[in-house]
DNA sequence: TTGTAGGCGTTATCAA
DNA sequence: TTGATAACGCCTACAA
């Protein structure tokens, strides 16, 4: 719409012409267009002079180039789609901590970030590929926390800039092409375990989480490979399918499946997160089992919460924010250098002990 | 950037040119470049025929109208900004909430949203501006939790169409110019009061939150407001001023302080989110004091996690979606309506009684 | 219902 | 270091 009526500005020389452009701009500071397209995109030199006269002239007339016309013009688009794969991932804290991470680098390239959620039931690559096409979109950060392989093959074939988040990074970056970004689920799993049996526990017991999820298949995977290695036993049920989305209902439900098996059960049990973990400790609490004493709880994400519920959850860490830093940074050095080949990134994560795990009470252990 | 070489599309007779305009689509559709502009943007009447020729075409050259040159040529951008105050705003599930409803609902009428974090040190009317003046959004949505009254004074001046996102909807909206949105705080709160004083609790306390933030401010004049119509002694200390972005902290350090008084303390106190009632929650186990007997305690805000408290916390409901629902409703209609005078909306909230809240203990009651 | 001409504001190219 | 010119792809007139 941009119905023009801006008359006010901090400057006392103010026009009350509705929208300056260059050639406005460059009438009045005596040049000609050229030389004010030169001073707003940088790209070739102008004398410092002409250049303070310029940028005098355009603040006086309120002027800012035109972002349309520079996209139609270069083809290239100065923004970023980020894409979401659902409307709830935003409400995870990690994408939101990604986002205003990597919109904070972003902007300091004079890059927008735009927002997109997959519509339902359109395929990943003709949504990417179309915020692409219609100019839209310069790249793609693209969530992919539940991509399938199809639809990574799909968005290989789209040749621009492009960084996947949170994709399971098993593969490497050549046998798919695409620049990843993810969590050592493996190795903070693998800390968990090993906290666990350095407390004594010989009996512990994963709630994983939504099954397509990346990060709850590798966590999952992480359990059975660091506890077999181990020499531990681990019944195939008290290895428990869950659900991120109703994560705290499925943390209670399966935490009571898995304590139904009175003496017998676990005396640990690893949650694919704190929200999972959340709802097992309410199980736990409404069943009168106490944690830790009869039963250590581990989580997954230290979420804000996590260190004051009761008792405090010990957890594994990981950065929403520097995962959005590096994002934004993989991303830029694409668009700057186009044939940069693929790469894979992986980020550390980091044990948190909280009061929820302790050593197995002595009539529950071997 | 947006290097071409495309060349792969479910569409057998796919091209290998780089990509297409309109121009291309009309050749191949045997019609004029005009029809196939009126067929994409809809505008005039096209034979079904022809235009089933046009779309046939642009299919099979994988044809999308350029964004940019459709903006440059009609002067309006099809992109809606969505403002945060900082980057811990999107770590609030409100307005994540807010936002992906927000996206959903614009994403249909083929709008787009950009998201953009206030930059430190700017104000806010350059900001809102120079987005809009550069032609990157057509209107805006300002989450403006914070905003001064300069601040929303030199908005005013802005000629766009603009939503208030939970701004202190106090003033009627002739006052200051501007659609807002927001929350029944003050009908929250009461429901909260009266809910305490039905079961007998005369001492309340009120922790609140951030100073500047304007739920924190109406929550406390109302928690102020509604006490004092009923007749109850707050003494001017059990009102807490606390902080937002250190909500648990703070809930457990006023908490502390509130309980100091032994015996003479309030019985029951309402916290201005949800998280600080975690933080209250906590620092209550830690005392022993035991919640509800001793202590009653009330949240706002209804997290996800509150429901998994220990207790589950009494809290008051408002749901961010359906506030980015409305934000979108009214920020289309003033698009389509350029001259639509200003409105106020405030959205319910519900109270949700949990077993934070009981009866006060005899021996603490007068 | 369809086509023709022109220009939106910018930048690439070439010349001075 | 600066300027003139053309073109990016689309849409608003108007004419047919």
């Amino acid at each position: 719409m941009s119905q023009n009526s801006h008359n006010q500005s901090s400057h006392p020389e103010t026009p009350e012409k509705p929208r300056a452009g260059a050639q406005e701009v460059a009438e009045r500071a005596g040049v000609s267009v050229m030389t004010v397209s030169r001073v707003f995109s940088g790209s070739a030199s102008v004398a410092e002079k002409t250049r303070q006269r310029v940028l005098e002239a355009a603040r006086a007339l309120d002027y800012q180039p035109n972002i349309a016309a520079r996209a139609l013009r270069t083809g290239r688009a100065e923004t970023i789609g980020f894409l979401l794969q659902s409307p709830g991932a935003l409400l995870g804290h990690f994408h939101s901590q990604a986002l205003a991470a990597f919109e904070s680098v972003l902007s300091k390239h004079d890059l927008s970030v735009l927002i997109s959620i997959a519509p339902e039931g359109e395929s990943y690559r003709r949504w990417a590929h179309d915020l692409l096409r219609s100019g839209r979109c310069g790249g793609l950060v693209v969530q992919s926390d539940e991509i399938s392989e199809r639809q990574l093959t799909a968005l290989r074939k789209i040749d621009a800039p492009m960084v996947l988040m949170n994709f399971r990074p098993d593969a490497s970056p050549e046998d798919f092409g695409l620049t990843t970004v993810g969590y050592d689920n493996r190795g903070g799993t693998e800390q968990v375990v090993r906290h666990l049996t350095a407390l004594g526990h010989r009996r512990i017991a994963f709630i994983s989480g939504t099954p397509t999820h990346h990060d709850a298949i590798r966590r999952e995977e992480a359990f059975i490979a660091v506890t077999c290695s181990m020499g531990l036993d681990v019944p195939v049920d008290w290895i428990r399918s869950g659900d991120f989305s109703r994560a705290f209902e499925c943390g209670a439900a399966e935490t009571e499946y898995l304590i139904s098996e009175q003496g017998n059960g676990p005396t640990a049990v690893i949650c694919a997160s704190d929200e999972i973990a959340m709802g097992a400790l309410q199980c736990a609490r409404r069943c009168g089992i106490e944690v830790p004493r009869d039963l250590s709880i581990v989580g997954f994400d230290n979420l804000r919460a996590s260190a004051y519920t009761a008792p405090p959850l010990t957890t594994v860490e990981h950065s929403g924010f520097d995962l959005g830093l590096l994002v934004a940074e993989l991303l830029i050095n694409q668009i700057e250098n186009p044939r940069t080949p693929p790469t894979k990134h992986v980020l550390e994560t980091r044990l948190i002990v909280r009061e929820s795990t302790a050593q197995p009470h002595p009539d529950r252990n071997h």
